[in-house]
DNA sequence: TCCAACCCTGACACCGGTGTCATAATGTCG
DNA sequence: CGACATTATGACACCGGTGTCAGGGTTGGA
């Protein structure tokens, strides 16, 4: 296999490397004649462009950062799926990039990611999407970047959001129409723009509907598994016992399900739970979770796409999209005996 | 932010770029002093080379691609969680690459993303450690690859497997030593080697406990979940029914589980289960499952270590390693009454 | 003392593209 | 028809490194 490079096709079909160059970037200014010869040519030779001369020429890479702390592994897989639609579409590579929200390692970590891979541009994932020393970071550096998820709008940035609120509203509100009003809430990981929105959805449907907020009714998770244990804990504690638990995602809402088990109580008859995030444990167990489905996939898809547009002409606008959220009804809510 | 390049290197520690390059590549014949005076200027300009312009120089990308076809997300992210770390200890990326086994375009598929990528080597996930045709067309392109969990071992290549006839032996010896004698198995996907090697081990404990096995306990599933809902159907209307399953992995032992506690079936009390894999899953769901534990991250470590120094050093010896199982016995067996 | 062998170093071409600018060819308008 | 704008094309430098090779300086052995 000989390679095939842009003098090999400028001197086959007669022609400069320049004016060749001038057709695979579909500049003007190219005769339609010369560029259909130019364009046999790449069949002929089944020619492609090395993208290392095109990166080092124009200064780019390429490629795409995305970067994530998140325990979640079908979350992150769904970003991943998203993202690399995105970058496939736009010949683009994606770079993954797992990091430590905490520590002060953060910045640097990041700094020398950037300096030693010339990442064209950043994909910030929950729970960097609302992180602002690195968004503030990034912005004095000039790299450009893209929030997934993110809870707080700017004006200048592109974001690509679903509403946690609304969903967490939502499915408040599907409990309570199963006549359901002491309602367990398990929290989020503090660090997650998410938590406070389902947080806040979880209260409004409460006094929408007239029915008191309990502080007692509340746990502090942190999206984790392990802490989900320990809040349903709790929450069984609890005398009366709340007569439904709605948990901030699904592995702590699985948490529930899993303890309740353990202490012989019926899901749903004795508890209803639901969760948040359609993962797939939500479906995997006996009982299904009840619980919403966001638009992960589609949500990083078009955040990476608006990026890559924004990397090719930086005078591109901001970009602030809010998808909707889906209430996904299983076996593990029902109506209050 | 300045640029800063090899010639500002050279410029300011008053050397030719030639020299900064042989300091930064640890090339013998370089004086102490030359060198120390060089590496004093790299601290104080905080100079990082430019990968893409080494690329191009050395026709090399430092990238690393990861081609799956996978649907348990747990184990991808098992997978990249240890290339990622051996391309982070070698300045490497890593790109992935999810795709279909299935259908003529895969040959071409991968054709085309190295042509584009210019990757430097490929590691293969199941089901495409042993997907020959895949390891053919490569090793006529020289692409350099190394396999992760193969269950074929070659001579000439870079291996590293874990033992899955083994971990399937001892998890039925362990249903075995519980006292079940009728054990039904459900198989993966046959695209998988494993699926063979699993269907081996718990062949060879039957024979070597003299239990006589029966074409009737098996079923064929394809390590999805969904599969697993069918086989527990099959598997349960059996009579008599069988003291325990044995799914090739979690999320069919999950299957297993949920359908059994559909029927009101108590596990392990009425029926023991054991899966695969130690997914997430294995001890998300109550009760916990018992499984076999492969180390799946270091396996990829190790394969994507040495797929590196195979580039680095082409004359480097073929590789092939298998790392133990592990049992992990949790609540969703025991012994039969 | 002289020459070979070896160590260090730099000049220069090169990797495969893109940017800048000059120039030739063509079109437009008064 | 001449002056000028516009389009089409190529020559050449450049991006930031590495490979090749030649040359000067040391060392060591005959």
């Amino acid at each position: 296999m000989k390679k095939v490079t842009i003098n090999s096709v400028a001197g086959y079909a007669g022609v400069s490397k320049k004016t060749v160059s001038r057709v695979l970037n579909n500049e003007p200014n190219v005769s339609d004649a010369t560029r259909e010869k130019v364009l046999k040519v790449f069949k002929e030779l089944d020619y492609t462009p090395n993208p290392i001369a095109r990166g080092l020429a124009q200064n780019r890479s390429f490629i795409i950062g995305c970067i994530y702390d998140n325990p979640s592994k079908s979350y992150i897989t769904r970003v991943q799926t998203g993202a690399l639609a995105a970058c496939q579409q736009n010949n683009y590579n994606l770079l993954i990039h797992p990091c430590d929200l905490r520590g002060d390692a953060l910045i640097s970590n990041i700094e020398h990611l950037l300096q030693s891979s010339r990442l064209d541009g950043l994909v910030l994932t929950p729970p960097f999407s609302d992180f602002k020393v690195l968004v503030d970071f990034l912005k004095s550096k000039k790299i450009p970047y893209a929030r997934v998820a993110s809870a707080v709008l700017e004006d200048d940035s592109i974001s690509v959001r679903s509403n946690d609120e609304q969903g967490a509203f939502e499915i408040t509100e599907h409990l309570i129409n199963l006549g359901h009003k002491a309602i367990a809430f398990i929290k989020g990981h503090p660090d997650h723009s998410a938590t406070e929105q389902r947080f806040k959805g979880y209260r409004r449907a409460l006094s929408t509907h007239g029915i008191e907020f309990n502080e007692r009714l509340v746990e502090e998770g942190n999206f984790s598994y392990h802490s989900g244990v320990d809040s349903a804990r709790s929450i069984l504690d609890l005398t009366p016992r709340p007569t439904a638990v709605f948990a901030s995602n699904d592995y702590m809402a699985a948490a529930v399900l899993k303890l309740a088990t353990q202490r012989q109580l019926k899901v749903p008859d004795d508890i209803s739970i639901a969760g948040f995030d359609n993962a797939p444990i939500a479906r995997h167990i006996w009982p299904g979770l009840t619980t919403i489905a966001q638009p992960v996939e589609e949500m990083t898809q078009q955040a990476v796409n608006k990026l890559i547009e924004h990397i090719g002409d930086p005078q591109e606008q901001p970009y602030q999209v809010t998808l909707e959220a889906r209430l996904i009804t299983r076996e593990s809510t029902a109506q209050i005996k």
